[in-house]
DNA sequence: AAGGCTTCTGCCACTCAGTGGCACTATTGC
DNA sequence: GCAATAGTGCCACTGAGTGGCAGAAGCCTT
């Protein structure tokens, strides 16, 4: 099955509606995605030549960067997917007028977060971040993309929510808070017992809640 | 140890004393940062391999991945430099008691910011970050940057302000949100007229002094 | 249902970043 | 000066990532 976790936006319905060389594409992307994971996670990132993988998946190195950017790229997927959805969430969510934007934007990955699939998607970015935390390429890349994903999440949030000029930079400032939360609670979340999507749920929520207190913070 | 901008806690009387070795592999050094921005911006990241530049520095590819981890590493040497002087200015500053710890992070990354070369440093940063802008490698590799020295930060307060145990997630929020002020007051830098050092420090607090607003910010 | 048309795949050769090893030269402390 | 001890240059090698082209597989007519 191919798209789950995949391919945000999309359901077990409309794959089987997809004409039968994209499912295959998804197929092998899937292959790519899990096997990488397995084999990283075995053997570590630097363990795994790309030669390895793409004859394990019986796919040619050629096809693989059809199909991924990098060789970081295809480990860092699970993550990516959500990112993407938070975008599409921030695309057409409706807001009550007066609510705060930190607030929309947390909710938005919330959102997100409800439309991953709720089996395997939680195990594979656990394999993912824990395989990040002993690779710096791999972790550079991840935040890379974050920080892509803030930039088009700005230019969602200027378009839709019509900001002020001079409020630009506390529109970034925000998203890029509602990021940093994150990071926090997944790196809490892989550690802890039982990850699921409820939890890192929570973790977030948590997260979120203590930034206004990370601001007044006292030392000593 | 080191030369302007190079090595943060140091001035040009300790560089005099160091040992001759040490003197020729700072200049060498120095050759290869400023070589390398230049070469870099004038034919795009991509545009120079690393023989090119080791080349016109004189030097070999050896000696060049003995004094710098990769390609973007040289680029980014300038902001580096910064980062490393604010652990060293957080390692050793004194706060008022009661003192906010965001406060306290944002004025030691001002110290660090005061501590750097008057001339040079700020062109060579303003260089590093156009470069960086468009290319995603660089890119990738000073955000991971930042992440690891957020992540020894975090360890130095834990040590010196010994934190209650709920407070580990509060402190690391606030340097967190101390970079994300810092990234947007360079993005805006180097955008803008005549980029040194002072205008950088009155980016940065502005920056943070919009973090609090940037909360509660409503839409619409 | 068979033809051509398009799109994807496999393969091969190539560039370039980064590493390991060894011989060589230069600095330093005696 | 003279060992001991760096740091350096050179060379060969691995592995990521790319370009090009020939062939296969899905697709779209009639």
């Amino acid at each position: 099955m191919a798209a789950e976790g995949y391919t945000s936006g999309m359901d077990a319905m409309d794959l089987d509606r997809l004409p039968l060389r994209e499912r295959k594409k998804l197929r092998t992307r899937q292959a790519l995605v899990d096997t990488a994971l397995e084999l990283f996670t075995e053997r570590g990132f630097e363990g795994v030549t790309l030669d390895a993988l793409c004859d394990a998946v019986e796919v040619s190195k050629r096809t693989f960067f059809r199909t991924f950017t990098s060789k970081e790229d295809v480990a860092m997927a699970p993550t990516q997917d959500l990112w993407e959805a938070f975008l599409e969430e921030l695309e057409v969510c409706e807001p009550a007028p007066g609510q705060t934007l930190f607030d929309v934007l947390r909710d938005a990955l919330l959102a997100a977060l409800g439309r991953m699939p709720a089996e395997g998607w939680a195990h594979r970015v656990v394999l993912s971040r824990r395989l990040a935390g002993r690779t710096p390429s791999m972790d550079a890349h991840g935040l890379a993309f974050c920080d892509r994903t803030s930039r088009a999440a700005l230019a969602v949030v200027r378009r839709r929510f019509a900001l002020p000029g001079g409020d630009e930079l506390r529109a970034r400032l925000a998203i890029d808070v509602l990021v940093a939360a994150f990071h926090r609670a997944v790196e809490a979340w892989v550690e802890g017992p039982a990850p699921t999507r409820g939890r890192l749920a929570a973790g977030l929520g948590l997260a979120c809640g203590a930034v206004p207190e990370s601001l007044t913070l006292a030392v000593r």
